[in-house]
Parts: structure tokens; sequence; C-alpha cells
DNA sequence: ATAATTAAAGATATATTTATCTTTAATTAT
DNA sequence: ATAATTAAAGATAAATATATCTTTAATTAT
């Protein structure tokens, strides 16, 4: 469905969620370990979701890391997936023509734009926070211990 | 969603099944062209397609080309994909998780199921014939003319 | 101020996917 | 039989994705 990037950046955001605040910043092993992801790749990851604070906030020197403010977790899903530049997925043609469209459907159009605006539904309404929240209540893991 | 190669499988596949039988077989470059896809690539896709004569037919030869028979029409969707190594993308963890779990369940896991379960039901019941049927009755297309 | 710590930025490496080109084999028509 | 046509197979190339390593800059504690 997704890169590994942005299977990454969707971990290790939903783990900065769940374990970071602004006091108790996370450096990049514990978020690389936490989520199962390797640690080089995915701080070049993190670059990209801090850029502009659009996401992530960051802060270098000692006691510093990663963190997401409370704005920032209010923030869609789908927004992940734009700083990744892979937003474009949820609106593709499942078949890869240039364009998925109701006056020029290919084959698969009718049935799988159903399946399609809840992906995009699911990706717009459920925030950041609320993927986090789950987490901490019960039996919801972001690694493969 | 899938790979290049994938979706080229899948609208070569489609577009034998309209245009072509076993008096009338196409070639490379027929299906190449009315798939919008890349001729050599799309011939490299087609060897692994008909491998054992999973799904397509062929023969060589003057007056040769591709074809697929009545019986392969019948194949589900799924079927293609699983010729292409592709079978996984429906089963996977949307974060990437190692497994897709009830037991073990990422913090997506709960909405995505049920897409997920739309999804390997169009694959799995829809077949190749209703696909390429739809195209010839009406306003349904295959490549990006 | 200095040293220590941490992320940012940049350079490089590896693997995989996508794509093309060339040679070979099969089939058919003459 | 020979030549023509077509897909199969194999070799190679280019582009992209994934991953690591090194250097730099920022911040903090001493
Ligand atoms: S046109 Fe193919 S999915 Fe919409
Ligand atoms: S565990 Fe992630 S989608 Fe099922």
């Amino acid at each position: 469905m997704f890169s590994k990037s942005t299977e990454y950046a969707l971990r290790a955001t939903i783990y900065i969620a769940q374990k970071s605040s602004k006091e108790l910043k996370l450096g990049i092993k514990a978020i690389a370990e936490g989520t199962d992801s390797p640690p080089s790749f995915t701080a070049k990851i993190l670059q990209e979701l801090t850029r502009d604070n659009k996401i992530i906030s960051s802060v270098s020197g000692p006691n510093g890391g990663f963190y997401i403010t409370e704005e920032a977790k209010k923030l869609p899903v789908r927004s992940i997936l734009d700083a990744m530049d892979e937003d474009g997925m949820l609106y593709r043609c499942i078949l890869g023509l240039n364009q998925c469209s109701e006056t020029k459907p290919c084959p698969m159009h009718i049935q799988y734009k159903h399946i399609k605006e809840q992906l995009i539904n699911l990706f717009e309404t459920k925030t950041i926070q609320e993927l986090a929240a789950d987490i901490r209540d019960g039996e919801i893991f972001i690694n493969n211990d």
C-alpha cells in the first residue's frame, strides 16, 4: 500500500505522539527501536516531518529530541501522507491510468471507488492523537515484538 | 497501491480478454499500445503470466501472439496478483508491521480491516471476463487516450 | 568558554524496480 | 528447406527507493 518511508513515518509519528511531550523528548534511537525501524533512515524521514515544524517538532543538543505539539496531534493522519508526498496514492486509478475519474473510468473504477472513499475518509478523519490514544489503552502495537 | 508491473499485468490481461480469441491473437505491440504500457516491459510481464499457461496463452511465429482461454477468463482478478507475487499486498499491515492480526493489531487495524475485507472480496470475486465485458459495453477505458 | 549531546545536512552505498536491447527458439508460409 | 514472423530468454541499463555513514550546526551543562 505505502512505501517503507511512509510506513516508518506513520509509525514514528504515532510513537512520538504516544510517548513524548514537550518536557520529555525522544531521541532517534528510542524512536527507531520502539517502531522497529532502521535508525538512520528514520532520522532522514523525521527531518521531512519536522521541516517547517509541519508535524513533528525537534530541538538539538542535550535533552533534545523529537516531540509533537498538542496542536499537531489534532492533525489527520492524511497530513503525514501529505508530508511524505504520498497523498496522491489515495486518489490514483487502481489500474494505474493517469486519471481516476467518473467520465473516463477503468473497468475496476465503479467498485473500487467505494473502497477508495472509505480509505480517504479514514485518513482524513482519524487524527494522530486518536491513534496514539488507542495504543495507551490496550493491546495495540506499533512494533513486531 | 500496486507496482507498475502489476498495473501493466492487470491492464494487459483485461485488454487481451476483451480483444483476443484463440483465432485472433494479439501481438505485443498492439497490447502495449492498447494499454499505454512500455512494449518490452510488458513483454516481460506477459512471460510471467504465460508461464505454465497460468493465465495468458501464447504461440510464437507468424499469426502468433497472445490470447486467453475461456477457462482462464473465469479466473478471479486475484489470480493475476498471485502470478505477479503481489497477493501479499492484500494481507499486509497498513503500517508495515510483519503481521496483520487480530491478536497483535496496529493502531489502524480495527478500522482498516473492514476496508481490507472489501478489497480482498473485490479481487477474489470479480473475474477477468467480467472486467473485459464491462469495457465492450460502454464508456469504460483501459488506456489514457 | 569548553565539552558533551543531539538533530540537521550532506555524501555515499546498496537494493529493487522499471525499462530497453539483443539473441534465441518456435512456428508458419512459401 | 528457406525465409519471415513472432514470442521467450537473457543481458544490460536507468531510475528510484532504501539504507548507512560522515560532517556540521545547534543546544545545553559544566
Ligand atoms: S479510473 Fe481506475 S480506479 Fe478510477
Ligand atoms: S495490524 Fe496493521 S492493519 Fe492489521
